[in-house]
DNA sequence: TCGGTCATTCGTAATTCGACGAATAAAGAA
DNA sequence: TTCTTTATTCGTCGAATTACGAATGACCGA
């Protein structure tokens, strides 16, 4: 619970996430779009939301492609509606 | 909302709100019992819960008695789900 | 083959976090 | 008054976070 809530501490992954959950899947390129912040940065920030479980990336040859993990983020659901 | 999971991004703090969801209110000296760690550590971690808006406390004389913010609870929970 | 794009990793600097003990303030008991 | 209990604040230290640019590796097009 905590270590979710820690990939979910800081607004850019916070935006990382939602971007996902609202357009189901991007690639790499695109996120750097999204947040104004050095590309090596932001591979920084997916890595730990990789490493938390909630998002997923599938190496489609050059390109990365990702999205959200459901039940890992359901998973997070519950956890906090049983607060 | 990353302010919020900010807050709950750490084991002690996490077991803190549990605690006195669980309980309802108690007093700091209750919580120390709660954790391996030093007060004036679990002061800090008090102080992050408060200063997020989940916990509130109110100065009983010479104690602290410490409850859960409802309301802002309900905030974070309504925040999580809409993901 | 030679560039160019894409994504990641590495190295680094500044800041924040998490823990502790010591010092402090305020109230009550001896 | 003096001592004890209670909760917080302060100072400090090592570890972790966050940001960047540079270097790297893999793939495609010219």
């Amino acid at each position: 619970m905590a270590a979710l809530c820690k990939a979910l501490a800081h607004p850019a992954r916070v935006k990382l996430l939602n971007y996902l959950a609202d357009y189901g899947t991007c690639y790499f390129g695109k996120l750097t779009d999204i947040l104004p912040l050095a590309p090596s940065t932001i591979s920084q920030h997916v890595t730990v939301l990789k490493d938390a479980g909630l998002i997923l990336g599938s190496d489609d040859n050059t390109r990365t492609c990702y999205c959200v993990n459901v039940e890992r983020l359901e998973e997070l659901k519950e956890l906090i509606a049983a607060l």
